[in-house]
Formats: structure tokens, sequence, C-alpha cells
DNA sequence: CGTCCAGGTCTAC
DNA sequence: GGTAGACCTGGACGC
């Protein structure tokens, strides 16, 4: 995927020929992805009224998220207590040694099915996940049963406090990662995403250092549901404008 | 070469 | 319910 002409985005195949049916699929999962059919005019009527963040009301706040809510849980517990470089060679391993290969060689991140197959040592040795070896065994094989369905939390009919609960029974999810799911992969926006480089972020722009609390406590009378994308959007202005 | 720590979590008080 | 300590790894840093 590529940026094309302003408002466009452009998708490259690469490989072997593709059927009319396989192109719906993947423009189906490339929507999916983008968050393009998602409505955030709720939370637009309020930034609108926030000198912060009126610049965002023109059309941010579309969170990336993968293809399927077990890959990006999976990737959020690679970012826990580590370095943004280590977290990519360790979600790299996953996809170059677990991953279903495309024609061209190319390969998908790998299914839960895929990484349950591999021992724990697969995750110490060649993952270089250390401790977290045995929260991915875990998490892989109870999605790969069936006894856990992470895909359900996508279901809207499910609060957002049920949706946290089931997060942090997870293996390897806790604050951080539950309100990182949430907001990423699960289009939830209520929570807040503390972590050691949102805290600082913030007592940057802000001006100086604040309780988590009260940073909840801010942006939650101003936005409501819409206090964990508000911060997000606040902390990161900067990548965008 | 030792210490610290990076987009935390878990366990045991 | 709140809070120390331990926990893999590897890059950055001071000595």
């Amino acid at each position: 995927m590529r940026a094309g002409a302003p408002g466009r985005a452009a998708v490259e195949l690469h490989g072997g020929r593709t059927t009319a049916a396989m192109r719906g699929r993947l423009l189906a999962t490339v929507r999916h992805m983008l968050r393009l059919d998602e409505d955030l005019s709720g939370f637009y009527a309020v930034a609108a009224a926030d000198p912060e963040l009126a610049w965002a009301a023109g059309g941010a706040g579309r969170m990336l998220r993968s293809p399927t809510v077990f890959e990006d849980v999976v990737k959020t517990v690679c970012t826990t207590n580590t370095s943004w470089s280590a977290t990519t060679k360790m979600t790299t391993a996953l996809v170059e040694h677990l991953g279903d290969p495309a024609p061209d060689g190319r390969r998908a991140f790998p299914s839960a099915a895929a990484m349950a197959a591999v021992e724990e040592t697969f995750y110490r040795e060649i993952v270089r996940a250390g401790y977290r070896a045995p929260y991915l065994c875990e998490l892989a094989d109870s999605v790969a049963s069936g006894a856990v369905d992470v895909e359900a939390l996508a279901d809207p009919g499910l609060g957002d406090d049920e949706v946290a609960a089931r997060l942090l029974a997870l293996p390897g999810i806790g604050p951080y990662g539950a309100a990182h799911v949430m907001l990423t992969s699960l289009g939830r926006y209520s929570r807040l995403v503390l972590d050691s480089w949102t805290r600082p972020t913030y007592a940057r722009l802000a001006g100086r250092k604040t309780a988590d609390a009260t940073i909840e406590r801010r942006f939650r009378r101003r936005y409501g549901e819409w206090a964990g994308l508000a911060f997000w959007l606040y902390l990161t202005k900067g990548w965008v404008q």
C-alpha cells in the first residue's frame, strides 16, 4: 500500500494472477485496515469546539489496524517493555518463519494455528521474545483451540468494560495493552493509552508532569467515549501537522 | 564491561 | 486495592 493522489491510496499487487473474487477480498481487507467506513462525526463535533483539536475535525483519527484482532493483540504484546526496534524484529521473525507465503515469496502474518504449532523455545530462540514467549504460546493455543475468540471483541453489542476485562484476561495484556488494542484494533476510543511514551509526551505538551488520573479526568470530561482518541491525537498532532 | 531502560505485566504480599 | 521485584533482550551510555 502507498499514498496515491491526495485523498487516495494505491494498492500494489505482487506475484501471480488474481481473480475478481481475490481482488474483492483484498479491497475489503484494505478498507478494514484503513477503517474507511468508520463514522467519527461524533468525535469531530466535540473536537471542532476544542482549539487544541479543531485541526483533527478535518478527518484525522482513523487508526490503522491489522486484518485480524489476533494479529493486533500479538503485535501489542511485542511492544511491551521493549524498544520499537525489538518490536519490529520480533514481529518480522513471526512473519518470516510462520507466515503463509504468497507466490512472490512474501509472507503474511501467521495464523493462530501456525503460531500454536511451534514450541515455546521457538519464541525464545528465534523470535527473541524473551519472557513473552510463554505469553505468545498461550495466546496462540487458546485462540487456535477456540477457547478464546478475540475477533468477537469487535462485536458492537459488547460494552467497553466487558471488552477490557476480556483483554486483560489475555496473557501479556495489561492496562496499556488493553487500551492499545481497544483504540487501534477495536475502534473503542474511551480508554487512554498510558505508557512510557505517552506520559512524557503529554508532560512536554502540557508543560508539566501530570498524574494518570488527572489526564484521564481531563479528557474524559471533555470527550467522554472519545477520550482515548482525543488523547492520542493531542499527542501525535506533530506527526501530521 | 557494567548499568540502564525501552510504547509493561505478573506475582506476591 | 495498591505496590515492590522479577523478568528476556539488545542498544545506548558512562567508565
